[in-house]
DNA sequence: TTTTCCTACGAAAACGTTGTAATCTTAATA
DNA sequence: TATTAAGATTACAACGTTTTCGTAGGAAAA
């Protein structure tokens, strides 16, 4: 095998010291004209690089960003990372991923070893178990030791981070609020449980475009359910009767799993989407898309997310030394993308 | 900010040497078991964790995979991915990952920044382009400098590597025997162009399976595109005259998209999938698990595939300096899932 | 007492870089 | 001719580890 060539090689093979090499093939003008080009041209035959390891040890940085998040089989983290991704290459950053599973003890130990020298900076989503058991020890150890964190999308306001959201509640309402143009108003919501924030602000938003509307809140119209984006089915047989015993006449979902589900019983419920039943879902997804009908969404633009929050941790990695401490929150606005599964708007 | 404790500081600290630190920490028998407590107390109580980028840069070992793929944004790869992370993280191992875009130039780039010291290894799946261009020596040069490479997927032949692939011939095969087992006999295609080795060997796989049924294969039942894995207007377009021209009663797909595309026209068309037309679908999808009805696919067994590559090269990366060099192809076998796009098998 | 052998620690090199300071030439100046 | 200046190169330390080798001191053996 052979061996990768070093400064230590070059000089060896030049017959000057390792200190020239590096000069010259930093145009540091030290180095005269001659010896400059020789080793350059050297280096540049055997196509010398410099290891990245070593600087990374020298300059106690190592222009790499760590991002943690809870899967990857899901594909508005996919479009998160794809932005992340983008906005790192243009600042000349590396990027590596580790996921958590929803797992607390794997998110913890993730960070760990990427917190040993690896990564100059967090990007995190947290998993659900993280959330559940309310410790972020990890989090704001990592923040102590004085490496950046920015949370997207599952996050815990108390953590002093920058933070990058979906405005949620405007996206919520912005949905319902279409549900309600189209002349619907027996409007269900199947969301998630409160302690998940996602759930809470969109059903805040749901709430609210109700009441813009003057229409009623009816709270058996409201569906907490425990799972965050799965649907198992257990799941699925909560959404099939509570679909069966409510008369409504369209659903919100806050995720695209939940949307699918649900017009999966109400064709089995022989109802029609949207003539009987209009269903929007907030989603970032592809299934959307592709379902026969297909579904009208509050589009999430996850890439923008990534993008953002990326931004916002370059930003802390490079700001002077000096500079006051100040934590940004940024948020990303929905769409609203209107498809099958919504009647159109009556003027 | 606070710098992170290093070994140093611990030995200024307690006033003993830095080799005596390191040694207490490694349990070496070497010091006493006095010193040896209390430097483990103290590493302890102020949470010392060794600086990984120091300990590649001594090892001349990352412990970290670089993993190449084109996209991300492809639940195929997504499996991948996970099924690397998995492999790595059972081996101790960390994973980067970098997209190409299909884009050769980010390809080359990517391979070069992860080779200068930051990965150990490799997992590749080629960009289109690359493939296109006939051009490999990006990945020849990693190869030559002594980086273990596997190949997934998208491979080429001729570079000597290991190498992950779908049985993609006998995945077929099965997919469209099942069709067979089921009565259909009026069988259709949607495949891609020969170029494409996934198309032609899947178009393989259906004409002997059709065959060894003793069914006479139709040219006009043969639909070959240009599209790989996309499905634009134009690419929809023909799938829907090509369904509406032919006489059929069951469809295979080389992929996902196809198959939904196809699902959608035949519905327009008042067609009842399995009850006029069946279709199943070469896939790794979520569409085909929830779209209505329901696909049955050839499943592609992404996350296996990308278990055996991380296998693979971390066999490559642990192997003893001195062992020959051998490369391994490994097939992963696909499983067909019957979903309700297809009728039950008469017996 | 002298030699040998443990025990418990420390010094130093190495991994590959970079930047500062030191050194050596050679030519120009006084 | 002696001094200085400049130009060109090199030595060295540092980043944080691990590991090999060395060594001091004391106890056991001769």
């Amino acid at each position: 095998m052979k061996r990768k060539l070093t400064l230590k090689l070059i000089a060896k093979e030049l017959d000057v010291s390792i200190s020239t090499v590096s000069k010259a093939l930093r145009d540091s003008a030290e180095i005269s004209e001659d010896t400059r080009q020789k080793i350059k041209a050297f280096a540049k035959l055997y196509n010398y690089k410099p290891n990245n390891i070593a600087l990374s040890l020298k300059n106690r940085k190592t222009r790499t960003i760590g991002i943690i998040i809870p899967q990857i089989v899901h594909h508005f983290f996919t479009k998160v990372i794809k932005g992340i991704e983008q906005m790192a290459r243009e600042h000349n950053y590396n990027v590596i991923i580790t996921l958590s599973n929803n797992d607390f003890d794997k998110e913890v130990l993730n960070m760990e070893l990427l917190a040993n020298g690896s990564t100059d900076g967090f990007i995190v989503s947290l998993a659900n178990e993280t959330l559940h058991k309310d410790d972020f020890r990890h989090v704001t150890e990592a923040i102590d030791q004085g490496m950046p964190v920015v949370m997207f999308d599952r996050i815990v306001d108390e953590i002093p981070c920058d933070k990058v959201l979906i405005d949620d509640r405007e996206g919520a309402k912005m949905g319902v609020r279409h549900l309600l143009k189209t002349g619907c108003r027996k409007i269900a919501i199947i969301t998630t449980k409160d302690y998940v924030t996602i759930g809470k602000l969109r059903t805040k938003g749901y709430i609210e475009a109700l009441e813009s509307y003057g229409v009623r809140v009816q709270k058996e119209l409201i569906l907490k359910l425990d799972n965050i984006d799965r649907c198992d089915d257990e799941c699925s047989a909560k959404i099939k009767h509570f679909l069966k015993d409510n008369d409504i006449d369209a659903v919100f979902t806050v995720n695209e799993m939940f949307a699918v589900t649900a017009a999966r019983h109400l064709n089995a419920l022989g109802k029609n989407v949207p003539t009987d039943v209009s269903i929007v879902s907030f989603s970032d997804g592809e299934l959307s898309k592709h379902l026969i009908p297909s579904l009208s969404t509050v589009s999430q633009h996850g890439e923008l997310m990534g993008r953002k929050a990326a931004e916002l941790l370059i930003n802390k990695l490079e700001r002077p030394e000096d500079e006051v401490e100040e934590y940004t929150t940024a948020y990303i606005d929905t769409t609203l993308i209107e498809r099958e599964s919504t009647k159109k708007i009556k003027n």
